[in-house]
DNA sequence: TGTACATCAGTGAACGCGCGTTCACTGATGTAC
DNA sequence: TGTACATCAGTGAACGCGCGTTCACTGATGTAC
């Protein structure tokens, strides 16, 4: 029993930790990590959180797994929710999820970080689900289209295919390459507008960022 | 006679340290950006560096304003090449600036460095040019569209008015709010897959990005 | 042409700061008999 | 229940590094007479 106590420890002083460092990302942007200052955040000197992550770069891995995660999670949610309109508002549960936690989503979708790899094949794994679901509502809405890779160019289609399919095994409606492209593509722009309010863009130039984004969904995936 | 020469080496030295200061960049992100790594590339001691520039925050500033010019320049030219097409001409010249220069790319539409303020009103002004480009030839396009500004939601309506109008001293043609919101939806766009570009993620998932960029450009203004 | 002075680029030391990481150590907790 | 031992969280000092910035100073260059 008493092991068990212990991992509980560990695992509760380990989510207080990224909580904590999270919290340093919120402000300061990322390179704005620091053990020493987590540890001091959490009333605990800079080496003790070596007892739970062997660097800040594990540390920083396991804040890029859990944003996946956590962004992932909520698209599902939202592709749950109704089945008209399911796109709109899974892309509203998109944005509304970075705006809450930009620093998450810099750290997923921004900027590499200065010596650290994110595209790593471990974080290119755990990027997938998040994408799968914008797949699936593009795959279920294109379904009697009957443009199924028609007049694709060729490069581009098998790499569109050889992308979704390895994770194909729990299949989806109208997979294909003209689907995935039509993902990828509704995503890139997305993440356009997205990441624009992020950074601030629109708010100098005086423009209502909520606007334009009700506006470009209606084009999002033409 | 002598204090042109002076001002002509005050000069030069700022170039170079400004180049030097680019290349810093380069690798290793923002934030790499160091006044005593500048200074030892020129062969010279940190400390020196202040005779030129007040400090890191100036240096900044200047690569800033120099990139927006340098972009603006670079679509322009484009800009001027053919009459037919001219729209995926300036896009293209867009990415490949961004291409060419992904840190300075990031240096104006990434995220905001950490205690640097990139919406300073001299930073927004300088934004201006570039952006202007493709407003003209949004703009020209769609002077028969007869859509100017019916139907766009008032708050905003007023906005991209206030935004195109003030520096609107040189007129474009098709000006008009109706305008303005097609230009910046479609660098939204532009943005959005150039950026996932440089930061990787569409090599990481296998796919070319030319040629999504070349699909994307369809779709551009619509 | 020659000399006294002003200007100013650049130096090296210093201040105070923060960083990631290693290491020898203390002290509490749990385990085995 | 009591004692000897093992485990392991956390400490504080240290290493080596880099940073922005200030300051007193040297030395070269140009200016004025």
């Amino acid at each position: 029993m008493s092991p068990n106590i212990r991992e509980r420890y560990r695992a509760q002083v380990r989510d207080e930790a990224k909580q904590a460092a999270l919290a340093q990302l919120a402000q300061g942007g990322p390179g704005a990590l620091s053990i020493s200052a987590v540890g001091k955040q959490l009333g605990v000197s800079g080496p003790a959180l070596y007892r739970y992550f062997a660097s800040r770069d594990e540390l920083l891995t396991e804040l890029v797994i859990d944003a996946y995660d956590d962004l992932a999670g909520a698209l599902v949610d939202a592709a749950g929710e109704d089945r008209r309109g399911r796109f709109e508002t899974v892309a509203r549960a998109y944005r509304a999820w970075a705006l809450a936690q930009p620093h998450r989503y810099r750290l997923l979708y921004g900027p590499p970080l200065p010596g650290y790899d994110a595209h790593a094949q471990r974080i290119v794994e755990v990027a997938w689900p998040a994408m799968k679901v914008l797949l699936a509502i593009i795959g279920e809405q294109s379904l009697g289209d009957g443009t199924q890779g028609a007049g694709l160019p060729q490069p581009l289609a098998a790499q569109l295919a050889a992308w979704a399919q390895p994770h194909a095994a729990d299949s989806w409606p109208g997979a294909g390459p003209a689907t995935a492209l039509r993902a990828v593509l509704a995503w890139s722009r997305l993440h356009g507008i997205v990441s624009l309010e992020i950074a601030g863009n629109f708010a100098s130039m005086g423009l209502d960022a909520e606007q334009l984004f009700e506006i470009q969904l209606a084009t999002l995936t033409a």
